[in-house]
This record gives structure tokens, C-alpha cells and sequence, in this order.
DNA sequence: TACAGTGCTTTTTTT
DNA sequence: AAGCACTGTA
């Protein structure tokens, strides 16, 4: 083994060696926690603690693995391999497909992903005769969600003060029992949410005395990453399994808190010292990741949050370059500004694609970016948008897969059982849907004795066909592995043909998908098949590297569980589309700042400091979230190695019509000493020219980012004007001051800060979101949304 | 029953 | 701008 300690600073190390007891390791942007965790996983286990009786729990699948590969790099063994290194979610899992049985769930229960547990909202909320419309499921999930992540059962929500008036505030009373329904429903479908997985394993251990010893002499040492971002039900878990040992050992960052829209709460950071007596304390505050401009920067803007621990991050790498603060007037605009300076800089500079980030606050912004950075040819990739696995050809099919393996999954259920067409219209579905929820008896139950509840004729012979063919597949499971199931799936119900017959681009297009899932079967079952190893609780161990020679073959005598389908379908849930993509691969990467936690880039750009998008319009009601908001801000400015550029748009498209933004109020919290300020596009204040290509600008550009580019022959893309009709700046009215719309009627003449002068020729929209065309003086028709838009009123 | 046309909502962040 | 649900038509 290598001599693991080398390297690490005094803080480090301390947080390495100390093994026994509670251990809170406050952890600054890029001081070196992952290692500080890795090192001290391989320090455990040199000191002779068997792997089993590790747990490391991260929130991502990718921090996961990073930390399993470089735990397995300083051991330079195989030993890693049976360490517990996993999501909460994936290792709650994976103990609850042995577990769930004690707590009334069958082995091969489903996982809902966020998709599926909306839909089960929307099926109750109509069941109970709401209105989804004014229940609407993003909404009623939202909040069931995060009643379950902080522990709040369906009657005590019922019951609590709090929460009642919240919800009849919101004009929502029924929430409780869609709440209620919702589990029942969930239960019946012998299917568990991501938020079950919490906690049916937490009232796994609180109910059942032999579960939680057991775990709790299993997971000798835990190791909690990413500790601030942690909800009550996670933090209850942790408190329960480390009981005994109390060798706890959490990693944070108060400054990095940002998901306490899903629950987490920094609280659990105060809670942790309080519930154990004598909590060690370590700090690691030596930055290697950025420069002291980009530190200072990061300081200075988090210093405006009240109630951070206090802490002194800093480093001894280079100043720096200043922050670029960059002005665009369109979103498109800032596309191609960040496409153009990126293409400079692998010219200039010789950076690679990997090295750029295009970071945002919202997944909506991507567009501009992928727009501009295709027509500049620079690979890129995006992450974040909808997964390979929620597309809906592929859901189908894996709705196929489930049902075999779990036919009680009505949500699945629905999705095939006409598909392709078999003669089992919607009539008949809802009428089986009726006798199942009047006898409480599952779907699958009322279609198997079809004849039984009434079903005749074509109808019936329809469903009997169905329920054999359903059941001819269950009776595969136990010799065939996933891939033989998926392939003869496809073929027997004739999904895959179905689609091939479908010559359209997307017919196509989806017949290629499920192609794609179908080698990806087969590529997990021979992966599975050549490393996988099962310890006493039948856990497979994932991703552990195959080695024939260290005589760790399988265990043999177990069902074929370690390719077969239930594993499979077990595992893929809870992949995000990030799993998907290679994060080496040498392209730029796109995607929310969320997502970009835990990551670092040479070059980062910041892009849509405006308000109303970031800090978005959504948080900005209490102190709570706009400090949130700003931990957000905190994050995306610490993701950056050696170069930051901050962008704004002064107009942007918001539901297909311009709205306007100011700058964030982020930027003002910079010090200026340490801005670069420029201007990238047109629209000049003064300027007489209509163009982009006026020389001014393009001078203006160059002094703002760089001496580098003074010989540069071409101008850049978006300085070249378009065939889009040229905004013809307006110089708002000094007295400007944005009127109350909202009885704006069609033939008043209103004022537009940069439109200038206009009548209004139509109002249309709802009530709640009303469009207003507006015929300026200067720049022609425009869609404007009055929610957005500021406009003064000229006269009446 | 299927689908084409219309109107309405959506975008905050995710395991 | 786009996706979705609803409606009216064939």
C-alpha cells in the first residue's frame, strides 16, 4: 500500500486518524474532503477494520464510485470491494430486498421513480373526486415528499396544527388524505417512492429490535458525505445504526447547503453535536482548487449569509485572473458569447473541452448554449433533462418487465396492457380498475379471474391471452437472466415490431432506443455475470471489478438473482442521467449548478445572473431561501479551478415571449476590485447605428476580455448582425417608473425600458398569465408577459 | 375509437 | 416554444 498520508495537510490528517468516536469534519470548496474520506476509509481498514463493517453513504451515484475507485487505488487491492459505499438510497435498497418482507412489502417490490409516484398522486386525486387541476401532482407529490422526508406519517399529518394551516392556506385540505391514499395505494402496488426507501429502512430499524442490532454491529464505522444536505429521515437513520459505536463520521459544508427544498436541513449539523457529548471537531480550510481571486470572491458574496460556522477558507495558489463579468442584451447573445470565448480560449490558452463548464440555475437555460456551441462545432454534453430511462418507449418496455416481475404494479400495469393494441380498450380498464379498488384486491387479481367479474366475449379472451402471456414470462424468471426475459418480451408482444413498423423519424428513433436498452441489458447481465459477489444478506456488490485469479468466485448455490431481472430493474431506478455519460470524456460540460456540486473545472461560466432566474423568483419570499439562493451562487463560483466568467442577458425568452431581467443582486456583492466587467453584443447606449457592427462595440469587447484578441481578424459570431430584425435601442424616459397592468386594456399606449413607445393591439393569455401584444414605435410587434414585463403606463 | 386541432400551463433545483 | 389534455370530427 501506498504511504496514504503523504500529502496531507495537518488538518487532513487529523481527520484521518481520528477513528474512534463522533467526527464532524467541516469541509471547505475544495480543501481536499473526498480525500481526507478516502484516505481515511484506507487508514480503517490498514488498521485492520474489515471492509464489511464499513459504511460510506453518499448522495450520488457518482461520488460513489469516485470514492470506491479511489479507495481502491491507495489500497492497490481488492479489498475494497466489499466496503459499503452507496447512495442512501441504492444501499437502503439493497438491505430492503431482503428486509421487506418483516415491513408487508414483497422482495421484488417496484421503485417509483418521481414520474410514477406523480402519476399514483394524480390516479388517487381523481379517485377521491378532486380536481387535479387545482390538486395539481407536481404539487400534492411535492408536499407528501417532504412530509415523508421529515418523518411526518399520513396521520400525523392529518393531526398536525402546522401543516393543516399551511395546506388550507394554499386552499389544499385534502392533501392528508390524497397523503393517506397515496401510501395505501403505493402498499397495494407492493411499490416503494425514493422517500420509502428512506424510510421503510428507518421503520426497519426502529420496529424491528434484530434489524437494527444487526446493522448496527454490521456497519462498525459510517462515514456520512455531504453531511448539510442530509433530511431528518436520513439523519434518524444515521443516529440509529451509529447507536452503538458512535463511530460517526460526518463531512460538510454549511456554505454548500442546497437542497432544503428536498427536505435537508443544516439543523442536522447543530443536531449532530448535541445528540453525541463529545463530537470532535475538525476544519479543513486550505482551499487547492481555485484562486485567491476566486476565493475571495466566494468569501466575500457568503459573508452576506447570516449564521455560517465560522471559517477562514483560503490558499496558497496564484492570485489570478479577475472575475469577467460579462453583459449580453439576449440569452442568445450570451449562447454565443460563452461559445465564442470558449473557442478562444482552446486557441489561446490550449485548454480541452473538459475543461469549460457551463454552469445555470435552471435546465430551461441550456438551450442558447447547445444552440451556439453545435453551430460552433464544440462537442459538449448536457446533463440533466430527461433520462435515457424516462423516455417513454423505454418506461413501456420496462413497464413490461415489471409487471412480470411484480404483477400487482398498477401504475406498469396501465401502461401496457394495451400496448401494442390488444383489444383492451379503456372501458375495460376502468371497469377492472372499479372491482379492484371496490374488493381491494389489485388489478392484476380482477384481470386474472376476469370471467369472474363479468368480462365476455372478445374483451375477455383479450385479457385471459393477456394474463397467460404475462404469466408464461413469470415462469422464465427463475432460469433465464434479464436479457433472455427482455428479448423475448420484446418479441412476444410484439412491442419491438410495433415500433419498427413506425418508418417516422421518431418511430425510428424509438425502435433504436429500445435497441440501446437492450444491449444495455445485455451489457449488465455479462458484467454481473463475470464480477458480481453476494455477501450473507444476498447483497450483490456492485461494480466490483472482476478478478478471476484472487478466488473470489460467486457464491454459488443462490437463485439466479445476481442477473436476473428483479436485480436489474432494482438498480436502474435509481440510475440519474449522469450515470449515463462519462464525465472524461472531452467534451464541455453543461449543466445546473445543483448538479455541479462536487465538481471543479478549469474554466467556469456562471451564466443568467439575473433576478428573478438566480436568484430565482421562487425563493426570494424569505430570508431562508435567498440565503440558499446565495449558498447556490457560493457553489457555482468555488466549481472553478483558474478562470470564472459571470454572464447576464438583459432579455431573455420565458415561455416564448421576451421578458426582462436586472442584474443579479449577487453581482453587487462583488467587490469590484476583484470584476472585470465587459459588454459582449450590440444594443450600445447612443448608439446611432442599428448594428452589432459597429466598431465601438467590438473595441468595447476586446478591452473587456482580454488583450489576447487585438489582432483577431473576424469578428465574433454574435457581433455579426442576423436577418432578425435589429433592436432599436430606447433610452427609458428618466421618470420611468413600471405601472400596475393588471387592468391593461387593448389601445393604451404603454412604455417599454427597452422597446420604447408601443400601443397595446391584444391582450390574450389567462387570467393568471396574460399576453400582451404591443406594436412599438421603434421595434414592431412584441409578445410580452405581463407577469414579467415592466411597462409604464402613457395614458389611459 | 383514433386522431387532428385547439387552448392552456409550464420552468427551480434531484436521489 | 413545446408538451399535454380536452374536444369535436370522421
Amino acid at each position: 500500500m501506498i504511504d496514504y498520508l503523504a500529502g496531507l495537510n495537518d488538518a487532513q490528517k487529523e481527520a484521518v486518524l481520528y477513528t474512534e468516536g463522533p467526527l464532524m469534519i467541516v469541509a471547505g470548496a475544495g480543501s481536499g474532503k473526498t480525500k481526507v474520506l478516502t484516505t481515511r476509509i484506507a487508514h480503517l481498514m490498514a488498521k485492520g477494520i474489515d471492509a464489511f463493517n464499513i459504511l460510506a453513504l453518499t448522495f450520488t451515484n457518482k461520488a460513489a464510485k469516485e470514492m470506491k475507485e479511489r479507495v481502491e487505488r491507495i489500497l492497490e487491492n481488492r479489498d475494497a470491494r466489499n466496503l459499503y459505499i452507496g447512495t442512501f438510497h441504492s444501499v437502503f435498497a439493497r438491505i430492503l430486498r431482503t428486509a421487506a418482507p418483516k415491513i408487508g412489502f414483497p422482495n421484488n417490490f417496484t421503485i417509483y421513480d418521481t414520474d410514477d409516484a406523480k402519476s399514483v398522486v394524480k390516479t388517487v386525486v381523481n379517485e377521491l373526486n378532486l380536481d387535479d387541476k387545482h390538486y395539481k401532482p407536481n404539487v400534492v407529490y411535492n408536499r407528501i415528499s417532504q412530509a415523508k422526508n421529515a418523518l411526518v406519517n399520513p396521520t400525523d399529518y392529518a393531526t398536525d396544527y402546522a401543516i393543516q394551516q399551511e395546506d388550507m392556506r394554499s386552499n389544499r385540505p385534502a392533501i392528508a388524505q390524497i397523503y393517506d391514499a397515496y401510501v395505501k395505494r403505493c402498499f397495494k402496488n407492493g411499490a416503494m417512492d425514493f422517500d420509502d426507501l428512506l424510510l421503510k429502512f428507518y421503520e426497519l430499524l426502529k420496529n424491528f429490535p434484530e434489524s437494527l442490532h444487526k446493522y448496527q454491529h454490521k456497519f462498525k464505522y459510517i462515514l456520512i458525505d455531504e453531511f448539510q444536505d442530509t433530511n431528518p429521515a436520513q439523519y434518524e437513520i444515521i443516529k440509529l445504526l451509529g447507536a452503538v459505536y458512535e463511530n460517526v463520521c460526518v463531512v460538510g459544508d454549511d456554505a454548500q447547503s442546497i437542497y432544503s427544498f428536498r427536505g435537508a436541513t443544516i439543523e442536522n449539523i447543530l443536531q449532530f453535536q448535541k445528540d453525541y457529548d463529545d463530537v470532535k471537531v475538525v476544519k479543513l480550510e486550505q482551499n487547492y482548487r481555485s484562486t485567491q481571486s476566486i476565493l475571495h470572491v466566494a468569501n466575500q458574496v457568503i459573508k452576506n449569509n447570516k449564521g455560517q460556522i465560522p471559517k477562514n477558507l483560503w490558499t496558497e495558489n496564484i492570485v489570478g485572473e479577475k472575475i469577467r463579468l460579462v453583459r449580453t442584451l439576449t440569452d442568445n447573445d450570451e449562447g454565443k458569447f460563452v461559445a465564442d470565448t470558449i473557442q478562444e480560449q482552446k486557441l489561446r490558452n490550449h485548454f480541452n473541452n473538459r475543461d469549460f463548464a457551463i454552469l445555470y440555475r435552471t435546465n430551461s437555460q441550456s438551450r442558447a448554449f447547445e444552440e451556439s456551441l453545435r453551430r460552433m462545432g464544440i462537442p459538449y454534453t448536457i446533463y440533466g433533462g430527461i433520462s435515457f430511462y424516462q423516455r417513454k418507449e423505454i418506461k413501456d418496455y420496462i413497464a413490461y418487465l415489471r409487471i412480470i416481475v411484480n404483477p400487482k404494479d398498477e401504475e406498469s400495469l396501465k401502461r401496457i396492457i394495451n400496448f401494442p393494441a390488444r383489444g383492451i380498450g379503456k372501458t375495460s380498464i376502468d371497469k377492472a380498475i372499479l372491482f379492484a379498488n371496490e374488493k381491494n384486491i389489485s388489478m392484476w387479481d380482477v384481470l386474472t379471474n376476469a370471467a369472474l367479474y363479468g368480462f365476455k366475449g372478445g374483451t375477455l379472451e383479450a385479457i385471459d391471452n393477456f394474463v397467460l402471456m404475462i404469466k408464461s414470462f413469470g415462469s422464465m424468471l427463475v432460469t433465464k437472466n434479464a436479457y433472455e426475459v427482455a428479448i423475448h418480451v420484446g418479441k412476444q408482444t410484439n412491442f419491438v415490431k410495433e415500433l419498427f413498423n413506425d418508418k417516422t423519424t421518431e418511430g425510428l428513433a424509438r425502435y433504436e432506443n429500445v435497441q440501446e436498452l437492450l444491449n444495455s441489458i445485455r451489457e449488465w447481465v455479462d458484467n454481473q455475470q463475470n464480477l458480481s459477489q453476494i455477501d450473507e444478506d444476498g447483497i450483490i456488490l456492485e461494480d466490483t471489478p472482476a478478478n478471476a485469479e484472487d478466488g473470489n468466485a460467486p457464491v454459488a448455490g443462490r437463485s439466479r438473482g445476481e442477473v436476473g431481472l428483479s436485480t436489474y430493474l432494482q438498480q436502474i431506478t435509481l440510475l440519474t442521467d449522469a450515470d449515463e455519460k462519462d464525465p472524461n470524456a472531452d467534451t464541455v460540460k453543461l449543466m445546473t449548478i445543483h448538479a455541479a456540486k462536487g465538481l471543479e473545472f478549469s474554466c467556469v461560466f456562471a451564466a443568467g445572473l439575473e433576478e428573478s432566474l438566480f436568484p430565482n423568483a421562487m425563493s426570494i419570499n424569505t430570508r431562508e431561501e435567498l440565503e440558499e439562493e446565495r449558498r447556490l451562487f457560493y457553489v457555482v463560483v468555488t466549481r472553478a479551478k483558474h478562470k470564472l466568467w459571470i454572464t447576464y442577458a438583459n432579455t431573455r425568452y420565458r415561455f416564448g415571449s421576451l421578458i426582462q431581467n436586472d442584474p443579479s443582486r449577487f453581482i453587487d456583492e462583488i467587490p469590484e476590485e476583484h470584476l472585470d466587467r465587459s459588454f459582449a453584443g450590440g444594443g450600445l447606449k447612443n448608439q446611432k447605428t442599428s448594428g452589432w457592427d459597429s466598431g465601438s462595440a467590438f473595441d468595447r469587447m476586446n478591452r473587456g476580455f482580454g488583450r489576447e484578441n487585438k489582432n483577431r481578424a473576424e469578428k465574433p459570431s454574435y457581433l455579426v448582425p442576423t436577418n432578425k430584425p435589429q433592436l432599436k435601442e430606447h433610452t427609458p424616459s428618466p421618470d420611468f417608473v413600471a405601472s400596475d397592468t393588471s387592468n391593461l386594456q387593448v389601445g393604451q399606449k404603454i412604455e417599454h425600458q427597452k422597446f420604447g413607445f408601443g400601443e397595446v393591439i391584444k391582450i390574450e393569455g389567462s387570467a393568471h398569465n396574460p399576453v400582451a401584444t404591443v406594436k412599438f414605435d421603434l421595434n414592431g410587434e412584441k409578445k410580452i408577459m405581463l407577469n414579467y414585463a415592466k411597462l409604464r403606463i402613457v395614458n389611459s
